[in-house]
DNA sequence: ATTAGCACTCGGCATCATTGAGTGCTAATT
DNA sequence: AATTAGCACTCAATGATGCCGAGTGCTAAT
């Protein structure tokens, strides 16, 4: 790629921050005026002429100003942005923000999600940490009637899922016995994704006791694990999209497209660096072309990975968000893990 | 209020559904043609003429057809509408969509709304049972660390929560056994609602042992009361509304004050009736001055109540959301009573 | 009370001219 | 060779104009 020089990547650099703050194309008069470029605006003009050459600004007619390309973002973000660090009036909204929820795991990333699309105006999307090396860590069962009983899941990762279950039968000390045998045998210890009605049936069968009146908790633990398995992803702040003028009538088919889990999932998935930055068309569905992600892992005590984004327009504020993001799944991380510790 | 004769009671009538169905202003030609009435079109524009001048019809100007304005939809909906019941199609497709969720009351609202969004494609709210007079019924702490220990909560209508809670002394039996005297003593059977920091203190410190140590505690379960106590409304398919043309740039608006909670509250506390129906301006917020709302209650065992419902365009289908709004939530309250019963 | 007939209204749409921000090019300057 | 002043040119945005036609309101006849 060939090289811009000094003048070339100062004038990028004002075109996409002037352009993500105002959403107008820019011009070369108003250029000099934001920048204090010491040249006439004829030379900005030859230069941007240039860089419209080699893909980093399109003009959308003749007689408009300049709009960076995506290739233009990716060199912006890549080579020129300012800020690496965090500035302190983010970092406390986010300290402040998500400080009621410390203690607990669950809440910690429903508050992450809501703070970030907050001080992004973006929506934001976040995944609680696991996987398939997520383990069932504790089943208890709590008899509630003579028909119902609670049951609450606790993973290794400090998910924690309840529901009520009805029982057919009555729920007797000896049940609750064989329940726990079963559990203890063919759940505790094991991935939450391999638990199925399948392998709970060949051990309750094993394991002598009425195993019809055992079939309404096995099905609902099951669901539980499920359900904790494929971990949800959160997606907060979607709102904050129709905010953006650049989504005009097509708000609506991205909203429809975030509120599918499928792609979703696999938009988070991201490759194996920190943070991953998505412009436009590096994502891989046409529902985000003109839409930028940036999501980061966390990462829990030992390898269990959450993840932490936004998707927003791809004239977002790359330099205040990036930091943002990182900060914020840091912290998720390192307090879910001191939430877990022993 | 004057008497409509039974011809323009039938105009009015096919006004509205005509209206509800293509989102035109329907003309006397075209309504002649979908209602098949034995009249000359002029005879129904004398009709439509009076109907505007009672303030049942609306023109967008004067060459154009009829609107229904809201007291055109508010009688339509008294006097005019035709199917009180549900029909097989919406009924099943209700079933269908709750029917895996019957077992556990948080999941069954949830899913609940979800199915009602959906089929409506309107927005859809839903809010557990509960109110003052929910009671907690059950605290459980399961001990999983030194330092973890996991709360879990339920309340009389089956509202299960739970939370991690980090403690900053070591969890001995000791402290647990104190930890439920003063849940035994405090909390048990009290309406959430009045569970606070200051009431557990005093029986804290009545109780001798480490009241320091229990702190955290303490805090952990008057936190989850609060959270249940204020029974979060769940918003559903929002996104839908950003399909119906009515709504242009002001769905983001509308967007915006349904992600609010304190308003939806508001909304949704209906009068006494079993189901309310707020067409337009009857709705108190000018943001909803768009919108229908139909909300319904569902009452639980005794008499704690919740209540689920649609948002969406004034120019709705009543026909069809009216019995189902009433179908789910029957369903529903019978559901969650059938799982709390003994 | 109903209907046929007809003039009238007014939003929607296409056409056209105007305007002005911003460019691209050329020739002069450093 | 790079920069700049000057100027003609381009094109979206804006607004005026005219036409079209669906639909009305009114009048006179049935």
């Amino acid at each position: 790629m060939a090289e811009l020089n000094e003048r070339k990547k100062q004038i990028l650099a004002a075109v996409v921050e002037q352009f993500i703050k105002t959403g107008e194309p820019v011009g070369s008069k108003e250029l000099i005026a934001c920048t204090g470029l010491k040249v006439s605006s004829a030379t900005v003009r030859n230069d941007m002429s240039e860089l419209v050459a080699l893909g980093y600004l399109e003009q959308p007619h003749t007689s408009a100003g300049r709009v960076p390309s995506q290739k233009g973002y990716r060199y912006y973000v890549d080579h020129l942005m300012k800020s690496r660090e965090i500035d302190e009036l983010n970092r406390r909204l986010i300290d402040a923000g998500i400080s009621s929820a410390a203690g607990d795991p669950e809440r910690l990333i429903t508050r992450a999600g809501e703070v970030l699309a907050d001080l992004t105006k973006c929506a934001s999307i976040s995944k609680a940490p696991g996987g398939d090396s997520m383990l069932i860590r504790k089943i208890e069962l709590v008899p509630i009637g003579i028909h119902t009983a609670m049951l609450v899941l606790l993973t290794s990762n400090g998910i924690l899922k309840s529901r009520l279950c009805r029982l057919d039968a009555p729920l007797t000390s000896k049940l609750c016995e064989e329940f726990y045998n079963i559990v203890q045998a063919a759940i505790l210890g094991k991935p939450a994704s391999e638990i199925n009605v399948a392998s709970m049936q060949t051990v309750a069968a094993s394991v002598d006791g009425d195993s019809f009146a055992m079939l309404p908790l096995m099905a609902a633990v099951c669901e539980l694990a499920r359900s904790t398995a494929q971990s949800r992803i959160l997606l907060g702040g979607s709102s904050n999209l129709l905010g953006h003028k650049e989504y005009g009538a097509s708000a609506a088919e991205l909203l429809e497209f975030l509120n599918k889990s499928e792609p979703i999932t696999e938009v988070m998935r991201g490759g194996t660096r920190p943070i991953e930055i998505r412009i436009g068309r590096e994502n891989l569905y046409r529902q985000l072309e003109n839409s930028s992600v940036i999501v980061a892992k966390y990462s829990v005590s030992g390898d269990d990975t959450g993840t932490i984004g936004v998707i927003g327009p791809t004239r977002m504020d790359y330099e205040r968000i990036i930091p943002s993001v990182r900060y914020l799944t840091d912290l998720v991380g390192r307090l879910i893990t001191q939430a877990l510790e022993e």
